[in-house]
Order: structure tokens, then sequence, then C-alpha cells
DNA sequence: TAGCGACCTACCCTTTCGGATAGTGCTGTA
DNA sequence: TACAGCACTATCCGAAAGGGTAGGTCGCTA
């Protein structure tokens, strides 16, 4: 079984690549960036799996998962990654990926994994894409009434509110009552402030 | 010599302890938050290092490397993180850190390095330290002259023109022309949209 | 030294904001 | 059914923002 790990995190792959070759029949590759990778997937022996981190130097978000897809070879391709979220996992196993693996998935666990994504399954921790669900409920979005919430999208997004009101369909007036009650509820002066206190919460 | 490493990274950290065990004469505790850690520090003899995650529940920033610096047992404690900055790691060891260690090691310099801060020295890799340094520069910060850059950063803390100027003892007619001068520049229409275009850019 | 650009100050005027206040209609719950 | 909360409409008014225009002071350079 082949398999080529792509993560700029040295400490990672090289301890990563002993333990995977390391009495599992694995044969393993590493390289830190996304175009070495590819550059390994045209010059080498077909690979059963490819392994991406999502914080890679090239990687771009999504936009390298699909690039490595796009290539010849037919190599199946994964995700792996430390921070990305449920809803990056999701949209990249949409894409086609071959599964996503969050670096807090314990190594036993990485081996069944890899081999599993190399048979042909779509893997992805059942804990991480469950768990999460829960949480992007946003504390300080729990305490504005929806029309609040359409009101700080539009001004997040430096509108001024009578753009609001007609991008909403209401009047202008209306508007101003939404901001003065956002303003108390973000313990903001003016709309500025009001802006950055959602932008800090991770609001949009 | 014993090492303790906490982080959440169950992938990172299996396989570094079987990478630091095996025929380097480590013994290898390992966790994965700040609490466990803590215990840990507490009732196991003394361990020579401790190797923090700066991204792990319950670090809190470098708040994380401050209690742990002030328990008990004399023991020496190094940061370890995979997206941290340079500041970052200068605080760190201006804080007492024993040292700072990317990811993006090798995982045969990361062995020099434990036994390197395990006798007392200050470890942090020269190449990471000064890389950084000439990267801070912004793009867009580099278009504004100092005063707009003033009054652009008390428009990003939701300041009103009358409280910058104050803050900057100039008028506020003033404020005003660089506001404007600054709309130009971002290439905004009002202060709510050039505050987030700074935020969006990284300043402040 | 004249000219130029970057920076600062200033005044005028219109639009927009933001606070106060008042009232209607709908929905879900006690 | 009564009540509370939410969404919406509306008007008044002072304060703030933003555009236009003009002028002053540096320091650099042709």
């Amino acid at each position: 079984m082949r398999v080529l790990i792509a993560d700029d995190h040295d400490l990672l792959r090289d301890t990563l690549v002993l333990f995977l070759e390391n009495g599992n029949g694995m044969e393993v590759a590493a390289v830190g960036t996304l175009d070495e990778a590819h550059a390994r997937i045209e010059q080498d022996p077909k690979y059963d799996l490819v392994l991406l981190d999502y914080n890679m130097p090239g990687m771009n978000g999504l936009d390298g998962l699909n690039q490595t897809l796009s290539l010849d070879g037919g190599q199946r391709v994964a995700l792996i990654s430390g921070e990305a979220t449920r809803e990056i996992a999701e949209r990249a196993l949409e894409a086609g990926a071959a599964g996503f693996v969050p670096k807090t998935l314990p190594a036993k666990s990485m081996i069944n994994a890899v081999r599993f994504m190399a048979m042909g399954e779509q893997y992805a921790p059942l804990d991480f894409m469950t768990a999460a669900e829960s949480a992007p409920e946003n504390p300080l979005a729990a305490k504005l009434t929806p029309r609040e919430l359409d009101v700080l999208k539009g001004l997040t997004e430096g509108k001024s509110n009578k753009e609001i009101a007609r991008d909403l369909d209401i009047t202008e007036p209306t508007v101003k009552l939404h901001m003065k009650t956002l303003f108390r509820k973000l313990d903001a002066t003016n709309r500025t402030q009001a802006a950055m206190i959602a932008r800090e919460a991770g609001l949009f």
C-alpha cells in the first residue's frame, strides 16, 4: 500500500511516516507543499492514498484539494487538518475527497482510517462530524432576533441604513430601530463599533 | 530524561511519543489538555521538560504558559505550535519559557531541541525567528501615511471623529480629511466599510 | 529658489445617524 | 383571553458624518 503525505509540519510528517511504515506494510512518501505533492503524484507510481494538510502552503482552502482530485492517476485524496471545522470536512467529502482526518485522531485509529480510505471507502470520524454540530451556535447570535441579524449582516458589509432597508425590503426607520437595539445588545455606541464587535465574535 | 507533552492533536502526540522514546533514552508522558498537564506535573516525579501546545484547550494564549511556569517543581516549560507567530514566540521566551518549537521543525531537530532545553538552555529555531521578521509589512499599510494610520486605528476601535481628534490632539476637520483620504485609498464608501476592510487586511 | 507633494488646519453645506417617542399587527404562551 | 415579545411603521430633532473648497507648512528636488 503506497501512501503520500503532504503536510508542512515536519514534526508530524517525519514521525507519522515512521509510525505508518513500521510494521504496517505501508510505503510512505512525504512532502511539505502542495506543489511537491503534485510533482510526486505525476512522477511516481500510483499512490493508493494521498493525504493533504488543509493548512499547507499552496492549498488555499479547498482549491488545493480540487486541483489534486482533478489530476490524472486515479489516486484517492483525503484531507488532514488540525483546525478545520465540520463544515470544511463536509465540503471536502462532497467535493469527492476520500476522507477527512482531524489531527486529534489517535495514531492507532489513523492506521485504520488510512487502510479504510485506501480500500475505496469514504472516512470521517463520527464524533468529529456530530460533536461540532452543536457548537456553531454563537453566544452573541442567540441574543439577537432574526431581523436584527439581517440588519447586522448588512452593517458588517458597510452598508448604509438606506441600503439595508432596500435589501431587506423594509423602511429606513425600521432599520434604525433595529440598529439601536443592536447597539444596546452588543454594548456598542455606534455602527462601526457594532460592526467590529460582530466581526470579533466571528459572526459573518 | 523525563518529558511531558501536552497537545490536543493525538496524531502528533502518539507518534511523537514513540519517536522520542525509541532509542533516545527519554521517558515521555503525554496528555491532551492543560489541566491534565498540571495534574501530571503535580503528581508525577519531576519532569525535565514540559512541552505545551499553544493551541490547546485551556491555554488561552500565553496564560496557560504562565500558569504552568508558576507551578512548583522547577520543571522547564517550552511552547510548541503549528501556527504561532514570531511575536508569540518572543513573548513566550520573555515570559521565561525554556523554548519555542514550531511544528515545522524536522523530527530529528526536535530531539536535539528537547535535549538542549532539558539541559537548561533556551531554544528557538533561528530561521523561524528571523524569517518572520520581514513579513509583517502590510501591503495596505504601505499606502497610508503615518497620520492616516493613526486615524484608521481609532476608526477600527469604533471611535467618533471627535474622539479620534482628541486622542491625536488635532482638530476634527483634519480627522475628516484623513477619513476621506482613507476611504479613497481603501476603496470604501463609509467609515464602517473602511473599518472592516482594515480589519480584513489584518491591520490592528 | 521655485515647484511639488505630503501633511495638516479650517469652514461651509448636505446627508446620514442615532436617540426619543408613539403606535400597529402578529405569534406564542400563561 | 390576556400578556409579552417581536417585527414593523412613523415623526421629530440634534449630533455626527462626509463632500467640497481653500490655505498653510514642511522637506525634497529640479
